[in-house]
DNA sequence: GTATTTATTGCAAAAAAATGCAGGTGCAAC
DNA sequence: GTTGCACCTGCATTTTTTTGCAATAAATAC
């Protein structure tokens, strides 16, 4: 509730109007399990409003985005997935063989952050992105000849 | 030149052809500075062969991506790059605020690497991904009224 | 509550990207 | 050199994403 009122002021500050569409768009978000895909989105908004069309889910979702209050994944794949940033940051690890995606703590990341920051004055994001690479599994059936 | 030899000598070995088309591709990758877009590519290679087909493009960069001969990079504001792999693998850090984007040696992901790998068995391809974050300069603009 | 201002929506239409398929062609075997 | 097979290409088509615009509806002031 109370994060819902935080989403309508974050909202109203930047001279953004508070519609019912864009309502139903953030629960969509908010609510449905992880990771949501444009037409995930969409699907669900249309249960509650059939008449909601695509181009506003495009629109509303890079708004959102611009405001950080969700963040845009690219999977390896290609697939574009939308999160809620509610405060758990975390990295998204993709297999580049199985598609498998595993989450991590973005405590991984501090090093490499600290370390960029003194070198470069860069600041990394601590929210998204997909980094690519081979499970263990999948791993495991590569090495048939070679040991690195 | 040898490095032709040897993108010929993969292309071979994984049951393809080295066709006109995707030779004029591979160099126009290989030589057209660093970064390039599907629609790049396309252009310079129309320069010699004004008949291809930007579907060709589309095809033999996703053939040549899976064969890990070029990368894929997605920038934080949706752009897709490709880059011929040559050994010197590097990150890009792209500034969410101007767009300025900075290559940084892969060596500051050695122990992300390895806690990764640890931790999780998962192995994080070395060559390229893309972070988000802020650089020094719009880093020093956003300082506005808060400090984190 | 009403009027005013201006962002937002839905539709349609355009642009961009991806895909299916039939004919063409590399390349290996002969 | 010729043949055959499987991969590639280009075109046409489909799918996905973006954009322009008139109508609508939030938010603010009265």
């Amino acid at each position: 509730m109370s994060c819902e009122t935080d989403t309508i002021e974050t909202i109203r500050n930047s001279d953004q109007r508070m519609t019912p569409q864009r309502l139903l768009l953030l629960s969509a978000i908010r609510h449905s399990g992880e990771h949501v895909t444009i037409n995930q989105i969409h699907d669900q908004v249309k249960q509650a409003y059939p008449f909601i069309n695509v181009s506003t889910i495009y629109r509303n979702v890079s708004i959102l985005k611009e405001l950080r209050l969700i963040s845009e994944t690219y999977k390896t794949d290609g697939e574009i997935l939308y999160e809620w940033i509610g405060g758990h940051a975390h990295l998204h690890m993709m297999c580049r063989n199985c598609n498998e995606m595993i989450e991590i703590d973005d405590k991984y990341l501090d090093s490499l952050k600290q370390d960029i920051k003194k070198d470069f004055g860069f600041n990394i994001d601590i929210d998204h992105l997909a980094i690519s690479g081979l499970c263990v599994q999948c791993k495991k059936l590569e090495q048939v000849g070679y040991d690195d």
